[in-house]
DNA sequence: TAGGATTTGTGCGTATGTATT
DNA sequence: TAATACATACGCACAAATCCT
C-alpha cells in the first residue's frame, strides 16, 4: 500500500489543492499563506503542511521567510518569457522523444476536449477556459512516454500558468477562447491522422503565438 | 540577509553534501540513510534534515517509506536512457535560448578545464574524472541566461550522474578520460571562435556518444 | 502468529527572526 | 529606541508502520 499510504496521498492532495489555488489566482501574488490557518482548514497539524509549502517553494510558487511568512511569488515578466521559450521547445520534443502511438482512446479524448471547447465558445468564462487549458496541457504531456520530459514540462507549466490569467483582463476573452478552440481543432485533426509529431508541432506553434500575444499586451 | 539566513544556507549545504555523496556513489543505490545518524553528523535535529531528504525524494534520488527508511534509489537503465535523450536536447538548447555572449573570462575557464583534463590523462582516476565532469557540466549550463533551462538541465544531470560511475568499472577508464578531454578541446576551440552554439553542439554530440557507449556496455 | 526493535510521520511547545507601534 | 505581536524554524516526544525473530 505504499502508493496509497496516508502520508503520501495527503501530501499529493494538499500540494495539488494549493498549487491550483495559486495558479488560478485564488491566491494572487503577494498573498500570505498562514501555516496555521491552512493546517486548520485541512485538518492536520502544521508539520505535514510545512512540507507542502517547502515543495511549493522549490517549485518557485511561494517563498518562505523566517519571521515574515509564506508569500505567493510575483510573476516576473522577463523570466516568464524565458520559461515560455523553453516550454515551446519541450512541447515540440513531445512528438520526437518516445512518442506514444496514437490510439483510438487518445483520439476520443481529443474529441472530448474539442467538444468542451466549443461549449465554451458560446458561454465564454475565464476560469473555465483556464481549467480546460490545464486539463488539455496534461493530455498533451501524456503523449510522450519520456517520464523526465513529462515532469519537466509540467513543472514549467505550473510556473507560468498564472501569467495568462493575470494578463487576461487586458486580453479579449472571446478571442482567446476562439484561438484555444482552433488549437484544439488542429490538434484533433493531427491525431485523427495518427500524426503525433504534427500534434506536438501544433502545440509548439500555439505556444509561440501565445508568447507573441502576451508580449504585445505587456508593452 | 535573506540569502544568507542560517536556515537557508544550511539547507543548501546539507542538500549539496548528500546529493554529491549519492551521485559519487559514496552512498550506492540501496543504501539506507538514517535521519538520526545524519542529523547527528551534521549537528542538527531531524527536522531540518527531513526537509533535505524530502527534496532529494522530489528529485528522485531517494525514496522514503514509513516504517522502513530512506533508501537511495536504483538507476533504472530504461528511464536513464530516456532522461539522457532529454539532456541531449537541452544541451543543444543552451546555444539557442538566451546564450551568454562568449567573453574572455569564459574562454579562460574553458582553457582551465582543458588543462585539468590533460593532467588527468597522465594520471587517470575515476573519481577525479567524475568530479571534473560535474564541474564542467555546471560551466556548460552557465552559458545560457535562461534560468529555467539551467535548472532543468541540472535537475536532470544529477538524476543521471550515477549511471556513468556505475558503468565505469566495465568501461575503459583511460579511454573515457581521453574522450572527455577531446570534448574539452572541441569545446574550447568553439569558444575561442566565440561560437556558443558550436560549443553547445559539441556538448550535444558528446552526450549522444555517451548514450551509445553506455548502451553498448549495458548489453 | 505474536511481539519487540527500528524507522519514518505527526503534533506541539519553544526559539528565533521580522515588522510595527 | 524598545517593546509587543506574530510568523516561520527547530527540537523533542510520541504515534504509526514495517521487519525480523
Amino acid at each position: 500500500m505504499s502508493d496509497h499510504s496516508d502520508a503520501r496521498s495527503r501530501f499529493l492532495r494538499l500540494h495539488d489543492a494549493l498549487r491550483t489555488r495559486i495558479c488560478m489566482l485564488d491566491y494572487p501574488p503577494g498573498t500570505r499563506l498562514s501555516e496555521e490557518t491552512l493546517a486548520a482548514e485541512f485538518g492536520t497539524s502544521r508539520t505535514p503542511l510545512r512540507r507542502v509549502l517547502a515543495r511549493l517553494e522549490d517549485e518557485g510558487l511561494v517563498i518562505s521567510q523566517h519571521g515574515v511568512g509564506t508569500i505567493v511569488t510575483d510573476v516576473d515578466a522577463e523570466e516568464m518569457a524565458r520559461t515560455y521559450d523553453l516550454r515551446r521547445e519541450l512541447a515540440g520534443l513531445v512528438g520526437r522523444l518516445s512518442p506514444v502511438p496514437v490510439s483510438d482512446e487518445i483520439i476520443k479524448e481529443a474529441a472530448d476536449f474539442l467538444d468542451a471547447g466549443k461549449i465554451l465558445l458560446k458561454q465564454p468564462d475565464t476560469r473555465a477556459l483556464a481549467e480546460l487549458n490545464m486539463d488539455y496541457f496534461h493530455f498533451g504531456t501524456s503523449l510522450t512516454n519520456n517520464l523526465a520530459l513529462r515532469e519537466m514540462s509540467e513543472r514549467l507549466y505550473y510556473r507560468t500558468a498564472r501569467i495568462w490569467l493575470t494578463a487576461t483582463p487586458r486580453l479579449d476573452l472571446a478571442e482567446e477562447t476562439a484561438i484555444f478552440v482552433s488549437e484544439l481543432r488542429d490538434s484533433f485533426q493531427a491525431l485523427v491522422a495518427r500524426d503525433g509529431q504534427a500534434a506536438a508541432d501544433v502545440r509548439r506553434a500555439h505556444i509561440s503565438l501565445c508568447i507573441a500575444r502576451l508580449n504585445r499586451h505587456m508593452a
